[in-house]
DNA sequence: TATAATTAATTTGAATTCGAGATAAATTTT
DNA sequence: AAAATTTATCTCGAATTCAAATTAATTATA
């Protein structure tokens, strides 16, 4: 390592193959099911969190507000989720997990979730730990920038 | 803690979001630039890795051929690289980086990693290690798949 | 109150990326 | 040598995303 500043290059370089990786191959799971990985990350978040304002999903999953207007529509032209109208003030709206998209979703989730296990294999249970604690700190750290 | 799964799920939400937060930091800095982030890693690619087949480029920063072209297209347009006929397979193309585009990159690289440095401040030199060794693994099992 | 400022959602248009197919060149097989 | 296959690049259309502009509703302020 010739300096510290390469060293944190290192650092990213490892991180974003790392991730591209592990993305891709979920990703492409995702894919098998008729979503991509927009709608699935809107999806389970509802599913997961409950019924959320359009603009907070958002700020929740990183998508610029056209975005999410054009992802919404998707996945309610596929039955996945419905729009409600929030009474109390008339520019909000709510997007709501239907009856199906939560059959749809508590199908392929542990699925998902296995994959990605599996993915990770090649770390320890204490070697996740670790990495979780540092990737953690990295991530909040610049979270706040 | 409820399962090994959960964990592992755990594993790659972190590595999302710090992959994320941090990636957008660079972007940021890249587009200031005149660039966007597909047109940099090329240059850069170029610039250390000297001339290239346009079809090597595609697999070096996951790529498919169609956006190799368009990618290339631009890049020649601002003048900052040429393609170069392959003299004994007339299949091939070379993209070389021109003077113009050895000088850009040079000028903005070690900014771009100083800045790097600085979003990775949170972690000692120790712990960069370590998470280098830790994601490595990661990444390299999962690039196999 | 009325005016201004802010916030939420949508619409529009441009940029980027992929995938499928087309074309051209080289290599291998028959 | 001719045919078939492989490889490299490009073209085109579709999908996805963002940014900017628009519309509508709410809140703050003079």
């Amino acid at each position: 390592m010739t300096n510290e500043s390469s060293q944190s290059l290192k650092l990213f370089i490892v991180l974003s193959r790392a991730y591209k990786a592990i993305n891709e191959q979920v990703n492409k799971f995702i894919q098998t099911k008729g979503l991509n990985p927009t709608e699935f990350a809107v999806l389970e978040l509802l599913y997961h969190k409950g019924d959320q304002p359009l603009q907070q999903i958002g700020g929740k999953i990183l998508l610029a507000s056209g975005s999410i207007t054009y992802v919404v529509d998707k996945l309610e032209e596929k039955g996945l989720l419905k729009r409600n109208a929030c009474p109390k003030d008339r520019r909000v709206t709510y997007a709501q997990i239907t009856e199906e998209g939560k059959t749809f979703i508590g199908e392929i989730f542990p699925e998902h979730e296995e994959r990605i296990h599996d993915l990770m294999s090649s770390l320890s249970h204490d070697e996740k730990e670790t990495a979780i604690e540092l990737i953690k700190k990295l991530g909040l750290s610049v979270g706040k920038y």
